[in-house]
DNA sequence: CGTACGACCTGCCCGC
DNA sequence: TGCGGGCAGGTCGTAC
């Protein structure tokens, strides 16, 4: 499923359902996702009262009362699905599927109000651990996070500098967590398009004028696709039980061979495979 | 040190 | 209809 802004919206539908609510009970169904769920966390998270669900990068922070913190990643599959006792499922993110797989269901807490969460994750590449709260600043996966990509945090300097300092292709580079957090395969392809920049291109080698567009365009696409409440692909559908509507203004994911949506562009998309991943963007009008 | 790549998983889709 | 290969929104450990 998930980049930052399909993780944003999850985060903000589950702090309306959860926040100040209390964590009755628990079930672990299968521990294993891509780190088994420690042995203390039943312990740790019963009875305890969400006090905030914050978000770094594409980690959900689950705050409890008792100085823990729940640290959720959704991997590629991960979801959550929220019920209540009255009605039939009212929040449901899926990926594969409409209907996902209990087989799945990881994870399932029981709230104080009848409402019950569901962690779901077929793949197994997302996980859900625990922390001290008073210790995230020093978390293994938090700490080495780069700057937020939304908001001020983001610097034009600091572009210039880091991109500056390596031969990496820019594409490469924008996916770098420690670079910046929270982009993945799909906006880094859709921020170069807007910036008018080859996915391939050596970041050493962007001018002055480049980065100026790289700035303003990973700030605007991952607004827009925040305000559309993220991308729906394969049938995903975001937290509040709709599908996100950002994929309808995808300019150049999963568009091989279709015309360059650019205005008087007459280029088609190309699709390369680089360090694993798929890129799209324009032969014709990013340099 | 920085960088590239395979590995970790399941499920869907397409072509034969 | 069945099967095999390729593909998928991520990231880590390992090998250079």
């Amino acid at each position: 499923m998930p980049e930052l802004p399909e993780v944003e919206v999850t985060r903000r539908t589950l702090l309306k359902f959860i926040e100040n609510k209390v964590i009755k009970n628990i079930k672990i169904n299968n521990p294993n996702l891509r780190f088994k769920i420690p042995a203390n966390f039943k312990k740790n998270v019963t009875g305890q009262k969400i006090i905030k669900v914050l978000r770094r990068s594409k980690y959900i922070l689950i705050y409890l009362k008792n100085d823990y913190v729940m640290i959720a990643h959704l991997g590629m599959s991960g979801k959550f699905l929220i019920k209540n006792n009255y009605s039939k499922d009212f929040l449901k993110t899926s990926y594969y599927s409409n209907e996902f797989s209990s087989k799945h269901n990881h994870l399932e807490f029981f709230f104080s109000n009848n409402l019950k969460v569901i962690y779901n994750d077929p793949r197994r590449f997302g996980f859900f651990l625990l922390d001290k709260i008073s210790k995230l600043d020093v978390n293994k996966f938090l700490s080495k996070l780069g700057p937020e990509p939304l908001g001020k945090d983001l610097k034009k300097d600091y572009l210039i500098l880091k991109t500056k300092a390596t031969q990496r292709t820019i594409k490469t580079l924008l996916m770098d967590q420690r670079f910046i957090s929270g982009i993945g395969n799909i906006y880094a392809n859709e921020i170069l398009f807007l910036a008018k920049i080859r996915p391939n291109k050596i970041s050493s080698k962007l001018s002055l004028v480049d980065i100026g567009r790289l700035h303003l365009s990973i700030g605007k696409v991952l607004k827009r696709a925040l305000k559309l409440g993220g991308s729906s692909i394969k049938d995903f559908k975001s937290s509040v039980g709709e599908k996100g509507r950002f994929q309808n203004e995808f300019k150049v994911y999963d568009r091989e061979d279709l015309k360059c949506l650019r205005t008087r562009c007459s280029g088609l998309i190309a699709r390369v495979v680089s360090q694993g991943r798929a890129s799209f963007f324009c032969n014709e009008c990013q340099n």
